[in-house]
RNA sequence: GGCGCUAUCGUCUAACGGUUAGGACGGAGCCCUCUCAAGGCUUAAAUACGGGUUCGAUUCCCGUUAGCGCUACCA
């Protein structure tokens, strides 16, 4: 088979906290790069950290990759192939390049109780002594069942520079001098991530690696991990700039709470490829001013080379966690989007709400075209667009005084009975009722046009007063005016 | 501390040495109008600082400052 290899990505997230905007967006741009090249998408479970990861937080990536609707195509998980990683380490260790470390476990520097805040941290490279054992001495301290790591033997000493080019930050170079023997296997004999990541990658011939900033840095030391591996060639890097909170931290849910969530977006009434619009737009532009996409032109507008270099803030408070630019992205999407694509997920939210069960799709799909125009997120619909499917609606104070100018009530239900004489019933006839009833009065239209969209909805702001007829509906419009 | 990365309006971003530094969100104002949105128009708002290189720097180089990341038997 000729022709350019076959691009093979992957999203591998580690189920110890929900699927935050972060991830999300690196699950995204690795979807649009794999669906540009015609490639594949793999989603990687990266749960070899037994002690951190949770059920709970397995689902809520699910949950959150099943919301955004995107999909992968294949689908693995690290804790089921812990014997490749251990295979592909020993493999490193019988090579040399790797070397047995017995020096017994101390505690994480974040610990606030190790870590003394007036001692300086210094860099560590090794242990002392570990390097140079013998493999005599090294295997038969092990076969005693004296407990070690398993660490990389970096170079040191020999000038050897770790080099390679990232597809978004350009030349990468780092002194191996500077990288310390990094672990590969746990006391345990579990993998660490370096290890099972890399011998993953290697394994699933995963061609473009796409990923946080964060892994920037432990690059260098992958490469190493490849080049041991000798499994041909490395994958491509490409990392993103991440994603900050307005205090300029990174996201974490311990710091920022559940804002930092996808499903904080998806619980907010958001629509799924709004959101998906928003996050593309965060540390990637398609340089043309170009904003609102649909998936297809957000796919062939993709390219690493229009990722930035630069942190991009995620807007949220604590009075309010939606970016106001996703609020208006995704009102600009309610308008456009199809009334067929948007149907089902407006019926989703009201079913939610115990609304409109019985509702026929026509009606519904016709109130959706008067109402969506000034909405904002599909709660709306189950908000302000209660009294669309419902009789028990919160009437505002201002809807009452509009009912309470002089002969408004009077006319109104006078409206009432002539519309229900009135076999047509659309937006045409009942403005034609309308007016010609003001006009006969000799009183502004303005009256009833007010007064029946606080009648008929209990608010005063909302869509045109005769449009409000047909998205309530004959029977309750005429039903309402007649007991106002 | 060491190493790495980054730095344009409040925020997201455009400008691959020459522009009145552009667009979008949000803000302000006007228009439209049966209300509210939408839409249209207008407006305020930015190249972190200091040195170079160059005829000319937002753009290239160096330094400073600031922020972020890595520096775990976390990922």
């Amino acid at each position: 088979m000729e022709g350019p290899p076959m691009m093979r990505v992957r999203f591998a997230p580690s189920p110890t906290g929900y699927l935050h905007i972060g991830s999300a967006r690196t699950f995204i741009f690795n979807w649009l790069f794999a669906r540009k090249h015609h490639g594949t998408m793999i989603l990687r479970i990266d749960d070899t950290d037994v002690d951190r990861n949770t059920d709970a937080s397995l689902q809520s990536i699910y949950d959150g990759l099943n919301w955004l609707g995107l999909g992968w195509d294949e689908h693995y998980r690290q804790s089921e192939r812990l014997d490749l990683h251990k295979r592909l380490a020993y493999a490193i260790f019988e090579k040399d390049l790797a070397y047995r470390d017995f020096t017994p476990a101390h505690a994480s520097p974040d610990d606030p109780v190790e870590a003394g805040a007036d001692t300086p941290k210094q860099s560590w490279q090794f242990n002392p002594g570990m390097r140079e054992l013998s493999r005599e001495e090294s295997d038969r301290r092990a076969a005693a069942g004296e407990p070690f790591v398993l660490r990389y033997r970096v170079p040191r000493g020999v000038g050897r520079t770790i080099r390679f080019a990232d597809g978004v930050y350009g030349p990468q170079a780092k002194e191996a001098d500077d990288i310390e023997d990094f672990a590969l296997l746990r006391s345990s004999g579990l993998p660490t991530y370096h290890m099972a990541s890399c011998a993953d990658d290697a394994d699933l011939g995963i061609t473009n690696i796409i990923r946080g900033q964060d892994h920037l840095s432990n690059t260098f030391k992958h490469v190493l991990i490849f080049e041991a591996l000798g499994s041909g060639p490395a994958p491509e890097f490409a990392h993103l700039p991440l994603l900050i909170a307005p205090d300029g931290a990174k996201l974490s849910k311990r710091k920022h709470g559940p804002v930092v969530s996808v499903t904080t977006y998806r619980d907010a009434g958001f629509l799924p490829h709004a959101y998906i619009n928003f996050l593309c737009l965060l540390g990637w532009s398609p340089k043309n001013d170009r904003e609102q996409m649909t998936r297809q032109e957000l796919i062939d507008a993709f390219t690493l080379s229009g990722v930035n270099r630069s942190n991009a803030v995620i807007t949220f408070t604590d009075a309010d966690p939606i970016d106001p630019k996703a609020l208006w992205l995704n009102s600009q999407t309610l308008r456009t989007v199809t009334t067929a694509e948007l149907a089902p997920l407006v019926r989703q939210t009201l079913a939610a709400a115990g609304l409109a069960a019985q509702e026929p799709p026509e009606r519904l799909e016709q109130t959706i075209e008067i109402l969506r125009s000034r909405f904002a997120t599909l709660l709306d619909f189950a908000g302000r667009g209660r009294c669309c499917f419902a009789d028990d609606y919160p009437v505002a104070p201002e809807a009452e005084e509009k009912l309470n100018v002089p002969q408004a009530r009077e006319l109104l239900r006078e409206l009432g009975a002539r519309l229900e004489a009135d076999p047509d019933f659309t937006e045409a006839s009942v403005e034609k009722q309308l007016r010609g009833l003001a006009t006969e009065r000799g009183v502004k239209a303005g009256v009833l046009i007010n007064g029946s969209r606080a009648a008929l909805t209990g608010q005063t702001a909302g869509p045109s007063a005769f449009a409000v007829y047909i998205a309530v509906g004959r029977e309750r419009a005429i039903q309402r005016l007649k007991k106002v």
